[in-house]
DNA sequence: GATCGTCCTGTAAACGCTTACATGTGTGGG
DNA sequence: CCCACACATGTAAGCGTTTACAGGACGATC
């Protein structure tokens, strides 16, 4: 089943195949019509791998992430593809698993499969790797890590007011002795996140009391976190989690110790994964929109693909803090 | 970039390169490394598009899910992923959101892809949209809902013994007013798991008891079947839900009406879905492993992609509950 | 009626690879 | 020394599209 067949049944040519199914406006709308029939009577598809070959735009774009499996990303995916699939585009999805030779992996296979642009939507991305893409002028797109280029955009996301806004309103709730549980240190976003919150404090003048714990941003890391801090002489009264996963950790741990959110501990999270208002209390979070993330890659990387250079290249996601049930005032 | 100029460079014919490429035997070892050397030279990828058009394999396969937003299908997409790039595969994923026109929607991006296979994994399979595979006789693989033939295959899940296992569980804790909050009835899933409820029920003579309320397998519905049942002049003892989601409704609704999971009331899931341990008491549930149903997905697809005739097409995923803090004797 | 332009349609050359078949080279047996 | 044969490599067709270019029909203009 191909071109030529509709083009026989349809008593034309390919080529005026070929111009009908790509909307050409030069077929006479009789013509038109009839190879439509055709196409239907036959049930036609287009073979895209030849339309690749000869006209180099696969339609497939690249989405690099760290693992499906967590939860900040099948939100990111589902809009990313959302977007994708309104225009015709399919994506093709690379988990990095957190590590660098998977990234490599994944970014040869995109390669390969001729992607028209890649999203590298992980916080964690090697340089090296990237050159890779780069040096086929492959328009790709970053979160956090990226420099703008000519084929290339970066996407930031404003970490600092979230942070900024939760320290705000515990603060307002009177909580003065405040901990902060970091995530992964070598991740520059972390980073970010921890000297807003020092930065925070220290606009408060309450700098000398920094309570700060590592954590990894998974589960454990910040149960075991929360644990430590509740061994101190003087435990917080709040707590302020890298990401949600974190704590919800902590929250667990507050549990175990027979404690309770919010009455004895304020807990609160960030990126506002769909499981944060499940828990109980359903936590206090600062909201980053995935919707918003997967819509603003998507359209840096469609204005990169069409190499509209007027664009910026540098975008902003906000982030926000949403009062649940995890905080409470003292 | 292309196979020519590794020719050209390798001083060799594009045939040897190819050959080399696909690890022909026939290649002297000494002009392999000859074209491989110039193939890391050049820093060359073969065009995948190409290889498709003339082999007719894309190396592509299709998987079909519901919502990759709920907490089901991530490990399972993950999982399936997997195993399709350790054997150089790519696979390409449709959501369809739970609408079949979506489904068409998908089927039909997977036929135009020219994926080797599609596994569609979603509990609702319109027919008439299968027949778009069956005719093209492209191998697919079905969750529950097909039926074998030369180019299918298909997964039962043996939802029975999960609560056949939980309705034991529960009798050995004296439980006799159990209740059974359902899915969309519309789904054979959902019945076969109600139905089991029922004949497990009626098998320990409890029959006339039979408290069913509906659910839609979200939160949401979990909540508010629950808040029925709380209604009821003699409330259960013990709830099973159809799914994880919609146990953690009802443990929503149980503690907003100021009561306690296992103290007042025990309550099971069913999917193990990841959060189920994370909720307060973690939730005793019936793991259906999305791993394992990926590998048998894959498997399943590889035989009939091969042709093994031999191989059946009918495969089986078992269940079993696992016991956490969600249950309690009285 | 010749000339020109405008539309529409057809012809055929790519796109980058695989592979059947042809060709060339070296080996051993007669 | 010649032939047969195995083995390595090259030649070229073909996969299903798109698209530059050519060609033909028709109407308008002079």
């Amino acid at each position: 089943m191909n071109i030529k067949e509709v083009a026989k049944r349809a008593k034309v040519s390919t080529a005026t195949v070929s111009r009908t199914i790509n909307d050409s406006e030069k077929v006479k709308p009789g013509t038109a019509a009839r190879v439509r029939q055709a196409i239907e009577e036959l049930n036609f598809y287009p073979n895209t791998h030849a339309r690749t070959l000869v006209s180099g735009r696969s339609r497939m774009l690249g989405l690099i992430i760290s693992d499906i499996t967590n939860p900040f990303f099948p939100e990111l995916v589902k809009s990313f593809e959302d977007q994708a699939v309104q225009r015709g585009q399919e994506v093709i999805i690379g988990n990095t698993d957190y590590n660098p030779k998977r990234m490599a992996g994944c970014i040869r296979r995109m390669v390969e499969r001729k992607v028209d642009g890649v999203a590298i939507m992980t916080s964690e991305a090697d340089p090296a790797l990237i050159t890779e893409l780069t040096r086929r002028n492959i328009p790709t797109v970053f979160m956090d890590t990226g420099k703008p280029g000519p084929h290339s955009a970066n996407i930031r996301i404003d970490y600092a007011q979230g942070i900024h806004e939760a320290l705000q309103h515990l603060f307002s709730l009177n909580h003065r002795r405040i901990a902060f549980i970091t995530g992964p240190m070598n991740l520059e976003s972390v980073r970010i996140r921890r000297a807003a919150f020092l930065s925070g404090l220290k606009a408060r003048g309450l700098s000398e009391r920094a309570l700060i714990e590592k954590g990894d941003h998974r589960i454990e890391g910040g149960a075991m976190a929360m644990r430590s801090l509740l061994k101190l002489a003087q435990p917080p009264t709040a707590v302020i989690a890298s990401n949600d996963l974190t704590a919800i950790g902590a929250l667990g741990a507050i549990h175990d110790a027979g404690l309770k959110v919010p009455d004895d501990i304020s807990l609160i999270g960030f990126d506002d994964i769909s499981f944060a208002h499940l828990t109980q209390p359903p936590l206090t979070t600062v909201i980053l929109s995935r919707t918003q993330l997967a819509v603003t890659a998507f359209a840096a990387l469609e204005a990169l693909i069409r190499k509209e250079d007027g664009s910026h290249a540098d975008y902003t996601i906000p982030t926000h803090l949403v009062m649940r049930r995890s905080t409470r005032a003292i």
